[in-house]
DNA sequence: ACTGACTCGTAC
DNA sequence: GACGTACGAGTCAGTT
């Protein structure tokens, strides 16, 4: 909450002003995505947005005109009757701004008959005072007249929504010439043409300025017409009533009656939900978040929902009792933010707010039930606690029932399942709510649970919640933890060669190309490729022709610069996603701590960021290299172990195709024998390259790959591919009957099922059609394959960390899909090579047996076998 | 300055 | 159009 400071200034905009030059300083193309032209308020927004932040007002108001007339326009018959019209564009945003400031509770103020600056003015008379700072807000120069050190002060709007001056007397004289009082008389002489108030003719800002610092006023400066010059004093004579006139026109009211007083007026009272509502409608995604974080922090006030619900007692102020009473519970349901906790039993019973230190105070490693909580089981890891499985975590039951939502933050999901629109963006470990979201989150987080518990047994998914995904929490939990150690200096200079390298061939190929240019942009890439250079340009992308490798491998002797660009694009990718950057993410303990999300891969599978440690170079030598520098804590060993061939073992279990099935039965060559098969010839003779194809085709079954998709990855004709596949499905005749069932079933159905139950949509494989409904095919035909090996993985690492956790003091560092690396001290060696494979091996019971390799070593490179 | 689309490349 | 699942770097255009 922001600190209400003494000097805090009561901000006044001209809403009416500030409207115009938004409007004039943004492009209507600034619309709705259904044409609603919205860039006065989006200006509006942005200049109330950055006021807020810049001056930490202590209350706002905003001045409108009303429609009719006003008491000036009886006063001069043009007064403001040259201004074009409002455009048609800007007179609807003129509602949108008052909504605005009405869902964010800032006030409105107009009164019939008079101007918006009448009401500025009387306002800023009211604060001054009562010795009250003022700053008022306006593109308009009528209001100079006001400033008054040292309360009240005008932030000009120059031109567009960011350009200011603030005046205060001093300023005004400088900028005028005449000091605030008398700029009313300034004015009058000058005329002002957005006014439509015509001055006297000859006399322009300097004359005005001068003529009024050397007469204090018109009666002065009327006694004294024969000092000036004739045209002058012509002029002054003949328009002395229309500049006495003026004077009374461009005079503010002061005491224009109100509803409100100045020092009544204050910050807060605004409802979030509908404040956010009201940016979503307008599609202000970007201002959305901006008033959400200043309605966080505190500087919009406070919310009316505090106001209604402050006599609750703050939550800090329960007795230790209370809290540890909170605290006993055998289950505890939470919802949290960077710096709190909310705690709940079960039932909802009782309930607490406590900080983050309190609640590990009290926190007797019970089990925890919540929506995402591996961050907080992660906390108790680091803390050295061990804590139970999860009981609930609505976040991946969510994502059980629907893969493809892609949203599973709490509101998202309370939205979706409750339909309760709550906060719409729940806070997180990372950032800050208030102790009365916290408690109505862990409400929240209660009651979703248990509709989210129905929903999962209504759709069968028990089995891979409660023995797949709920123990893998905690594991995980663990796992991002304890990190992997990294040799930083190792990586280090390994990113200063890649760095280099890569420096000398951008050189070289600007060289080569005759002028520079950014060798990373793919668009100024092309131009050189393929219009300077005319080289054979092949695949379309939309903006034009594709660089990438394999469209330059077509074309690598056409030119000398081709080479360079393969060579550069590989260093440059380590260099840049694997060299310094990830070296910024080692942790002050010299060690890696990614995180493993369990609620976004489709498939099932887990992803890894912050850093991406599943896509660490592994094929190349070179860019296997970074691989040396992942290694066990000091003085221990790594074991890496993976499943051989998983995907393909998956196949013939779930295809119960008897030629592949036996070619694992035999503990072989799998690819040699499966090529055996499909070329027929003697396992012996089969040659290397029939082998590669046959392995080929293996890896592509389970992607759903063509004969094109082979041709262009063996570099055969399509042809030729055909044929090999052709050989390949008439070896293996069930496995294309698989093929089709499974897509034909998931059609039928609208989602495929995992033999362990892992479920997912698909709603395109019958409302899709041409290349959409074929992806979607390709995608159900991997989805049990690739779904099931990582149901299969998931259990094997739930099995070893409980193994090893039994007695051993070895523990998982890091898994990548289908590998898991281990770190144990040396005299753990043969026990933990033991439990592994046993982990690994009977995660499973399928028709063909698991196949392991495991290897140990110093490095994660020496391990890899 | 920030955001999202696009392209590219790395892993399994 | 053509091989599934990810994460992330860099460029660029559009928005603020």
């Amino acid at each position: 909450m922001a600190e209400t400071r003494d000097d805090a200034p009561l901000v006044l905009l001209d809403g009416m002003s500030l409207a115009f030059r938004a409007f004039f300083a943004l492009s209507t193309e600034l619309a709705t995505s259904d044409g609603v032209v919205t860039n006065a308020l989006h200006g509006f927004a942005a200049m109330l947005h950055s006021l807020i932040r810049s001056q930490r007002p202590r209350a706002l108001a905003v001045a409108f005109d009303l429609p009719g007339g006003t008491f000036r326009d009886a006063m001069s018959e043009d007064y403001k009757g040259g201004r074009a019209q409002t455009p048609a564009e800007l007179e609807p945003q003129f509602d949108f701004i008052r909504s605005l400031c009405e869902v964010l509770s800032i006030p409105v103020i107009g009164v019939a008959g008079y101007e918006a600056d009448d009401v500025l003015a009387t306002l800023a008379t009211q604060a001054r005072d009562d010795q009250q700072p003022v700053i008022i807000v306006t593109g308009d120069r009528d209001t100079f007249q006001l400033v008054e050190d040292p309360y009240v002060r005008v932030l000009y709007n120059r031109r567009g929504v960011s350009d200011y001056s603030l005046y205060d007397e001093a300023g005004i004289v400088e900028r005028c010439g005449v000091e605030p009082a008398r700029y009313p008389l300034l004015a009058a002489l000058r005329g002002d043409p957005s006014d439509n108030l015509p001055g006297v003719p000859g006399i322009g800002e300097k004359t005005a300025a001068r003529l009024l610092s050397q007469y204090r006023d018109f009666d002065v400066l009327f006694e004294h017409l024969d000092e000036l010059t004739p045209k002058l004093r012509e002029n002054l004579t003949a328009f002395e009533d229309r500049a006495r006139n003026n004077e009374r026109v461009m005079l503010l009211v002061r005491d224009v009656p109100l509803s409100v007083r100045a020092e009544d007026l204050t910050l807060g009272g605004w409802d979030r939900q509908a404040a956010l509502t009201f940016f979503e409608r307008f599609e202000m995604n970007s201002m959305r978040g901006r008033f959400d974080q200043l309605m966080t922090e505190g500087l919009l006030g406070v919310s009316s929902d505090d106001g209604r619900t402050r006599e609750a007692p703050p939550a800090m102020t329960l007795t230790e009792a209370e809290v540890a009473t909170v605290m006993g519970a055998a289950v505890l349901t939470v919802a949290f933010d960077a710096e709190r906790v909310a705690v709940a039993d079960r039932a909802n019973a009782r309930w607490s707010v406590v900080t983050w230190d309190a609640f590990w105070q009290h926190y007797r490693a019970q089990p925890i039930a919540g929506h995402d909580v591996k961050g907080v089981l992660r906390r108790a890891a680091e803390r050295g606690i061990r804590t139970p499985d999860a009981v609930d975590d609505g976040a991946i039951m969510a994502f059980l029932i629907d893969a493809t939502s892609g949203r599973y933050g709490l509101d998202d999901v309370a939205s979706r399942f409750l339909g309760v629109s709550g906060r719409p963006s729940a806070p997180t470990l990372f950032t800050s709510a208030s102790d009365e979201q916290l408690r109505h989150d862990v409400e929240l987080v209660g009651r979703l649970l248990d509709v989210l518990r129905a929903e999962i047994t209504r759709w069968e998914l028990g089995y891979v919640y409660e023995a797949i995904e709920l123990p893998l929490i905690a594991v995980l939990a663990r796992m991002e933890a304890r990190g992997i150690q990294v040799d930083v200096e190792l990586l280090g200079s390994i990113a200063r060669e890649f760095a280099e390298e890569a420096a000398r061939l951008d050189r070289a190929i600007q060289e080569v190309a005759g002028h520079p240019f950014k060798v990373n942009s793919q668009q100024q890439l092309q131009t050189v490729l393929f219009d300077e250079l005319k080289l054979t340009a092949g695949r379309k992308i939309k903006s034009g022709f594709s660089t990438d490798a394999t469209s330059l491998e077509s074309i690598v002797d056409e030119h000398r610069i081709v080479p360079l660009i393969l060579r550069y694009r590989e260093v440059e990718k380590l260099r840049s996603t694997y060299g310094a950057t990830l070296i910024d993410t080692v942790a002050a303990d010299g060690r890696i701590h990614a995180t493993f999300q369990q609620t976004v891969a489709r498939t099932g599978r887990l992803s890894s960021e912050s850093p991406n440690l599943h896509n660490i170079p592994v094929r190349s030598a070179e860019g296997r290299r970074l691989r040396y520098a992942f290694l066990p804590s000091p003085g221990w060993l790594l074991a890496v172990a993976d499943y051989n061939q998983i995907e393909l073992r998956i196949l013939a279990h779930l295809s119960q195709d008897e030629g592949l099935l036996g070619a694992f039965a035999a503990n072989v060559d799998v690819h040699r024998a499966i090529a055996s098969s499909v070329f027929g010839v003697p396992t012996e003779a089969v040659s290397h390259e029939q082998r590669e194809l046959a392995k080929a085709v293996s890896y592509g079954l389970a992607y759903g790959m063509e004969a094109f998709g082979l041709s262009q990855r063996m570099g055969v004709t399509v042809s030729a591919a055909r044929e090999v596949m052709d050989r390949y499905f008439a070896s293996f005749p069930t496995l294309r009957q698989y093929m089709d069932n499974t897509v034909h079933e998931i059609r039928e159905r609208g989602y495929s099922r995992t033999e362990l139950g892992r479920i997912r949509p698909f709603p395109d494989l019958v409302t899709a059609t041409g290349a959409q409904r074929q992806a979607a095919e390709r995608q159900a035909m991997n989805a049990g394959i690739q779904g099931l090996a990582a149901d299969v993985f998931k259990s094997a690492l739930v099995r070893l960390d409980h193994a090893l956790s039994d007695h051993l003091t070895a523990r998982i560092v890091l898994q990548v899909h289908d590998e898991v690396v281990v770190e144990a001290p040396p005299n753990e060696r043969d026990e933990v090579s033991s439990v592994i494979i046993d982990a690994l091996t009977n995660a499973a019971r399928l028709s063909v047996p698991l196949d392991i390799s495991l290897h140990w070593g110093e490095s994660w490179a020496a391990a890899k076998g």
